[in-house]
DNA sequence: CCCCCTTTGAAGGGT
DNA sequence: ACCCTTCAAAGGGGG
């Protein structure tokens, strides 16, 4: 017999578990029982485990985190449209139109890619960096921070149309207001961040907008001139920048590095598909940098940040790297297991039937995508990763990639990882259990919260998976 | 307060 | 051509 509170519970439970986050819902993952993970010892490991349980735990929470996950990261993260390889043309585009308010909105240009900063000189010599695509991606890419709301973004707040989407569709509370009050006109460009890094006389003609906000160097005025451009991201940082959020809800880990492990390890676990829209996507937003920034250079960047350390001469013995004393380099994951994933994604990509070709028909995504992505180690970090056939790097091959891309498309992607996977059978550890392209084609092109939801799912499901396999000793 | 950690990818410079 | 280094995000941890 239950009682009155007990039914009170059960039905708050049940009205959380059927309106609340998706992310945090129930999602049918092939659950796999033992995450017989080797004996973690320390803390990290422990959360480290702990998040793969989550990950492969129904139970997660639900309930335990209802209040901090955030229930629109399915939905606002990017959204798959984006990514649809059919993603219709811009005029059609639906990101154009506020998808929530429907009021057309003009894409301004601080808002193709409000990740971008304008230069002033440079906005109007873009007709169309990506015309066909900015309007969409720049605006979901950046805008939804993916902490979110619970860790607003100073500089990706929102823009115009970011807070106006969320704020119109979604409840108020969720949505907290733009940090620095700044006015929805008043963007802040995330990459045009002039944070603690000190400016590096570089030239580049930008409008001073942003104000340091910490470095009280005394160069103030040179920074404001010169505001720190970023780097385009990257697709991992495209992707991680989507899916933090929805690791750190599900797992409730913080802390960045084991974090950004898992999203390492889903990353390899994603389909070609999948990857190849972050790629496409990433290429699109390195065009868009570049226009808006014809004379900038990575190397502007270059000291900005204190020395990083990459200690790790590729020589270097593996016992070599007790050389940081710091915070000694936790394997936040057995290292095997790191090791694992990748050749396992390698595995299931070459499991992966499906031929993307379209999506990789792009020139960016394209098959050596595919190569990355099987090739997962980074060289900087993992000694051993070096034993993996480097496959030459898309984004040297970004001239190449086009090349690669056209020349071995009709190949198809699956070529690429050909020249390991075929002299290297890395034992196909991984295979996907499901056709993971099968859902996904409609998803990605259909912006339903639904379908939208569908993917997180599979992206759930996929977390399991590799986890799962990523216990088999493979070696 | 600042850097490290951790991930992948891009890009630049050096050999 | 290949290798190495740096930076991009991010937030807790540590010195």
């Amino acid at each position: 017999m239950l009682t009155k509170v007990e039914t009170l519970l059960i039905t708050v439970v049940l009205f959380i578990f059927l309106t609340g986050p998706m992310s945090a819902r129930a999602q049918p993952r092939t659950e796999v029982p033992s995450r017989a993970r080797s004996g973690h010892s320390t803390a990290w490991l422990r959360d480290m485990s702990r998040a793969e349980c989550c990950m492969q735990s129904n139970k997660v929470p639900v309930v335990q985190h209802a209040h901090h996950v955030h229930p629109l990261t399915p939905l606002i993260t990017y959204s798959n449209e984006h990514f649809s390889p059919g993603t219709p043309p811009s005029h059609l585009s639906p990101e154009i139109l506020d998808p929530k308010t429907g009021i057309p909105r003009t894409p301004h240009p601080s808002e193709l890619s409000p990740y971008y900063p304008l230069s002033p000189g440079a906005v109007g010599s873009i007709a169309h960096p990506l015309g066909w695509f900015m309007p969409q991606q720049g605006q979901h890419m950046y805008s939804i921070p993916p902490g979110g709301f619970r860790h607003p973004y100073p500089a990706l707040a929102m823009n115009a149309s970011m807070s106006s989407l969320v704020s119109s569709r979604f409840s108020p509370h969720m949505v907290t207001p733009p940090p620095h009050g700044l006015h929805q006109t008043g963007i802040p460009h995330p990459a045009i961040v002039s944070p603690a890094i000190k400016q590096e006389p570089s030239g580049d003609n930008i409008s001073p907008t942003m104000q340091a906000r910490k470095s009280p160097a005394p160069h103030k005025k040179e920074e404001d001139k010169k505001p720190h451009i970023k780097k385009p991201l990257n697709a991992f940082m495209l992707y991680m920048k989507e899916m933090r959020a929805k690791v750190v809800a599900e797992c409730t880990l913080k802390e960045s590095a084991a974090i950004n492990q898992i999203l390492g390890r889903r990353w390899h676990s994603l389909s070609r598909e999948e990857q190849a829209k972050y790629y496409e996507l990433a290429r699109k937003e390195r065009q868009l940098h570049s226009q808006l920034y014809p004379g900038w250079s990575a190397r502007d960047n270059y000291g900005k940040r204190k020395k990083r350390k990459r200690e790790n001469k590729p020589d270097s013995k593996p016992e070599d790297f007790s050389i940081r004393s710091k915070k000694q380099c936790v394997q936040y994951l057995p290292s095997e297991k790191m090791c694992d994933s990748p050749a396992s994604s390698h595995g299931s990509m070459l499991d992966s039937p499906a031929t993307p070709s379209a999506a990789l028909a792009s020139p960016a995504a394209p098959a050596a995508t595919h190569s990355e992505q099987a090739q997962p180690l980074s060289l900087t970090t993992k000694p051993e990763g070096r034993m993996h056939h480097r496959f030459p790097l898309p984004g040297k091959a970004s001239g190449s990639t086009s090349s690669s891309s056209s020349s071995s498309s009709s190949s198809q992607p699956s070529s690429i990882p050909v020249g390991t996977s075929g002299s290297q059978p890395t034992t196909p550890i991984l295979t996907r259990p499901i056709p993971f392209t099968s859902l996904h084609p409609s998803m990605l092109s259909s912006p339903s919260p639904f379908h939208q939801a569908a993917l997180h799912t599979h992206h759930a499901l996929f977390q399991s998976q590799p986890l799962s396999l990523v216990t088999k000793p493979t070696e």
